[in-house]
DNA sequence: GAGGGTCAAGTCCGT
DNA sequence: ACGGACTTGACCCTC
């Protein structure tokens, strides 16, 4: 297995997920003109239901214009990103690309050859310019996709949604190697059963590609940070700090913490990334932005597992932020919030000023 | 254009 | 038993 390129000697980065929110802008007149604006940068998607009510050949145009708008509007976010600073240059590309590429509706017009031809085209132009721009990509597939299931039709679907994900990778110029660019696919275990045990041993029946793009992320309910660094000598293990917090009651890792070291070494040479999030800041109106959310006393509060769980709009508790700036020593971010670059671009300022004045 | 119903898929939690 | 949440509410139809 390639280990190369190594990445550790990568500058840290931070980015948004899937959807970019357009600055409030006094040029746009009215509400259509910055949901227009908005529309532009980001990718759209068909249903299965609306493709299958239309006849062949409006099938096949539907699909393809939902298609050539999200080739331009990934090409459009990839540049967006790679014109912020270095600390800025991360993504995580929205999973709908290609809408219904492993759905029977949509499968026979993939494989027409001016779809096809149109998609590997677009998508090793955007993959170039990525690289070019030292934009770090990502892809994190939904709840459906699960890689073992005690429901082997939902264990198929789920490993064809994966191996979907890691040939638009592949398109992108990201499908040999053990996490080329720091590229990956970040999935969670699923269900109780088969558990941790089956995701192993179901990792034969993905292809090698997939399984040099697979991450494995703990959630907060069934498999906390030490059931899946578990998996650590097969999988990368993507952090997820809030979801540890809601797992753990209440702890926020540090950098010195040992389990930050097992991390670390299941992504064997390249740069590991984490996720953030904070609650809610419409659940907590009076907390203390500089101070770190308490989760027993906001549990004794009547807060909610499910609540506190829930992803903020804006990253606006600084000790969080504070605890980010800690961890970038060693990992890239993610920043999981519903205000998307509106939250991840003043927290990559807060702690570039931080660092210019630390290195002053 | 606005409003309401619909959307491929798994699993768990809270009610 | 059913709705909501997760990654991410967007899309589609009717008025």
């Amino acid at each position: 297995m390639s280990r190369a390129p190594r990445t550790t000697s990568e500058p840290p980065r931070l980015g948004f997920c899937c959807t970019f929110i357009p600055d409030p802008d006094p040029q746009h007149k009215t509400l259509k003109a910055a949901k227009d604006a908005a529309k532009l940068m980001n990718l759209g998607t068909v249903t299965m239901a609306h493709l299958e009510r239309l006849g062949p050949a409006a099938r096949f145009e539907k699909l393809e214009g939902v298609v050539r708008h999200n080739l331009a509007a990934l090409e459009r976010q990839v540049a967006w990103v790679a014109a912020r600073p270095p600390l800025e240059r991360l993504l995580r590309m929205a999973s709908s690309v290609l809408p219904g590429y492993t759905h029977p509706v949509a499968q026979p017009l993939y494989a027409e050859p001016a779809l096809r031809d149109r998609i590997a085209a677009g998508l090793a132009r955007i993959g170039e310019q990525a690289r070019a721009g030292g934009v770090r990509l990502s892809m994190h597939p939904g709840p459906f996709c699960i890689i073992a299931s005690r429901n082997p039709n939902a264990q198929a679907n789920g490993i064809a949604e994966l191996e979907y994900h890691a040939e638009v990778m592949a398109m992108l110029g990201y499908g040999s190697g053990w996490h080329p660019h720091g590229a990956h696919v970040n999935i969670h275990i699923g269900g109780r059963e088969p558990g941790i045990e089956g995701f192993r041993e179901n990792l034969s029946l993905i292809s090698e590609t997939a399984r040099n793009l697979l991450t494995v992320e703990n959630d907060e309910s069934l498999f906390g940070l030490d059931a899946v660094l578990r998996l650590g000598d097969r999988v990368p293990v993507v952090l997820d700090l809030h979801h540890h917090w809601v797992e753990s009651r209440g702890e926020y890792l540090e950098p010195d913490d040992p389990r930050i070291q097992a991390v670390i070494a299941s992504w064997r040479g390249v740069r590991p990334v984490s996720h953030i999030s904070v609650s809610r800041e419409s659940l907590l109106p009076d907390h203390d932005p500089g101070a770190l959310p308490d989760f027993p006393a906001l549990s004794g509060q009547g807060h909610s597992w499910r609540d506190l769980a829930a992803h903020s709009e804006l990253m606006w508790n600084e000790a969080v932020n504070a605890l980010v700036a800690r961890h970038l020593v060693w990992s890239d971010f993610e920043i999981e919030a519903k205000g998307k670059n509106q939250a991840s671009v003043p927290l990559a300022a807060r702690i570039g000023r931080d660092r210019e004045a630390a290195a002053a």
